[in-house]
DNA sequence: ATCTATTAATAAGG
DNA sequence: TCCTTATTAATAGAT
């Protein structure tokens, strides 16, 4: 469907068939894979190519949905031929992880307040609690992030400080210097950008307080 | 894939999942159908919803295809010949699933408010919220659950204190139809046996409002 | 296998 | 479910 619109009928040239065979092959199982891992659905897709190769996907079990399948179509007589016989294929080990996934699956469900239909009133108290509990450690947890992270902010901001303190009294030592070293001449230019760093640095100093008010943004 | 990219991960909302699965279901199997129209493949497509609800597509005979499937699927059983293939696709899917078993256990305990030590400032703000929208759900379940069960108590009670009072009302009759058709005579026997039922009915009236009480032990 | 022009699919919203 | 629209995804044809 590009380059060209294509007609969906049977395509004659072998070499084509192949490739789109190839190319949507590979798009059909992705959209499958795709489906059964947003909506929650069990798929099956059995494909033979012209040539009877083989592929096939399955979201959980391929003999598992056939079986579901079976039972759900009406065919009940045909269901006796190719039954349960391969269900050794899947062996213990794989079971009980299906098994283990699918229950923390649902209770990470419950956590987030998914399928609760099947609870009773005491299930539900009690999930409710579990969630409170969790809720306040992950509270306590952050709060403590949180000071920690003030914490740094205070050390920074009074190592800034220091510095500027530094800076200022190196800058009032120039000052000085340029004062007694230079009487007047043409230096009203240097004197002023003195000034104007000295400046600077004060207004760095002013609002320095500020970075303090950082941790405002940070969530309380 | 469009207006914005979605992640492939299950859709937590019920409603969009549901919208979701309907639209892409029905390009699911319009691609199934193209594909074996066009490459002469020969294919089966079974999905199962969350629901339960099964959509099937075959481009031939269900039947005929599970059981070629099964054939094939025996057929590579026996060539364990081969048995590295097979191996390493076992091991794939159990690589699989012990991952997403490691997942999931990690995000319960995040849930539960444990092994928080890793998380950010901001995975801990997202994990809060996860875990505050899940508790109002069950809150919310545990609420509609108990009113529905003060429902159906306020409904016993109801029919209850009827029947209480249809029976009071046949027992004032028969005491005044004794008592008018009875003058004296033997009839001591019969008389006491009425004032027992009588006080019998009376007991049980007043044991009645005890029972709407029954929902204060339902936890609140 | 890779590229790319073009169509198809579809997420979000009504 | 259907409709619309904006955007991404799939892919036909060529190399």
């Amino acid at each position: 469907m590009v380059r060209q619109r294509i007609q969906i009928k049977r395509i004659d040239n072998l070499t084509a068939r192949q490739v789109t065979f190839s190319k949507r092959r590979r798009g059909l199982f992705k959209k499958a894979q795709e489906l059964s891992t947003l909506c929650d659905a069990e798929i099956a897709l059995i494909v033979f190519s012209a040539t009877g190769k083989l592929f096939e996907f399955c979201s959980s079990s391929m003999l598992q949905v056939i079986e579901r399948h079976s039972q759900c179509s009406a065919d009940f007589d045909k269901q006796d031929k190719h039954p349960i016989k391969h269900l050794q294929w899947e062996n213990r080990t794989h079971a009980m992880l299906t098994k283990e996934v699918m229950e923390k699956t649902l209770e990470l469900r419950h956590l987030k307040g998914e399928e609760l239909q099947g609870l009773s009133m005491e299930d539900l108290v009690k999930l409710e609690k579990l969630i409170e509990a969790g809720l306040s450690r992950v509270a306590k947890t952050k709060g403590e992030k949180f000071f920690q992270e003030i914490g740094i902010l205070k050390k920074k901001e009074a190592l800034l400080k220091e510095e500027n303190a530094r800076l200022r009294q190196k800058v009032s030592v120039v000052i000085s210097t340029f004062e007694t070293q230079t009487p007047v001449l043409e230096q009203g230019n240097s004197s002023e950008s003195v000034t104007n760093r000295s400046s600077q640095a004060g207004i760095r100093h002013l609002e320095d307080p500020n970075s303090s008010d950082t941790f405002l943004k940070l969530g309380i």
